[in-house]
Order: structure tokens, then sequence, then C-alpha cells
DNA sequence: AGGGTGACGATCA
DNA sequence: ATGATCGCCACCC
């Protein structure tokens, strides 16, 4: 468990029920502006985090197969409505309050 | 050290 | 909308 992981894990943690965010808000949240795909690696390799409210920029599923299927279904459960492959944003975004960048 | 990788993101054809 | 390309960056050989 890196360092830059745990921060982005905490901030992964802090996304409400019914709401969502993106890899990119949750990197600039954390303090690591530009390491989306951090996030996605953190994600992938966790257990016991609210992953499912986690998407793309846009609000777009990036998963694919039976993952993509499963997040959809969790968040529909929690009340979140899609368009599609996208979920309306205008709505659901959790905005993170302000973080400054952190040291690598 | 150097090259490959990816649940990313922005841009363009 | 879809696919290609490029920039990005910590990890893992």
């Amino acid at each position: 468990m890196t360092v830059i992981e745990s921060h982005i894990l905490a901030a992964i943690r802090r996304i409400p029920r019914a709401k969502v965010s993106t890899y990119g808000a949750v990197a600039r949240a954390a303090g690591y502006p530009g390491n989306a795909r951090r996030v996605a690696a953190a994600l992938h390799g966790s257990t016991g985090l609210p992953w499912h409210r986690v998407l793309g920029a846009g609000g777009e599923i990036k998963l694919r197969g039976d993952f993509a299927f499963e997040q959809k279904f969790r968040l529909q459960s929690e009340g979140v409505t899609f368009r599609g492959r996208r979920v309306n944003m205008r709505q659901h975004e959790f905005k993170f309050p302000a973080a400054k960048r952190r040291a690598r």
C-alpha cells in the first residue's frame, strides 16, 4: 500500500451514496492531478470501497462486460439514473472540496 | 536504466 | 458515436 494509493482510496470513500465522481476528479481531490490511471489501478486491486461510484470523464462507464453491468446495476440501486452508458452528471456528480497538490 | 502497461483524458478525423 | 493518437505517470519486470 503506497501513500498515493491511501490518499486516493480515502477520496473515494468520501463519495456519498447516490453520488458519483470520475477517475480524474478523484485524482485531483486526492492531490494528484494527472493521475487518473492510478485511481483506476488502486480501485482494481482493492475491496470494500464504493468502486461503482467512480466513472470515466463525462460520467461514462469505462468497464466492459459483466463488470459494466454490475456497476450500472449498483448505481441504479442507489437511485442514479442513466442515459445509455452515461449518468447525468449535472444531477449526480459529487463535488469534492478543492484540494492542494501533493508532493510526489 | 528502459520499455511495456492501463477500470484515463482530450482532441480530431 | 466510434476509433485512432498522443500526453500522462506510477508500476512492474
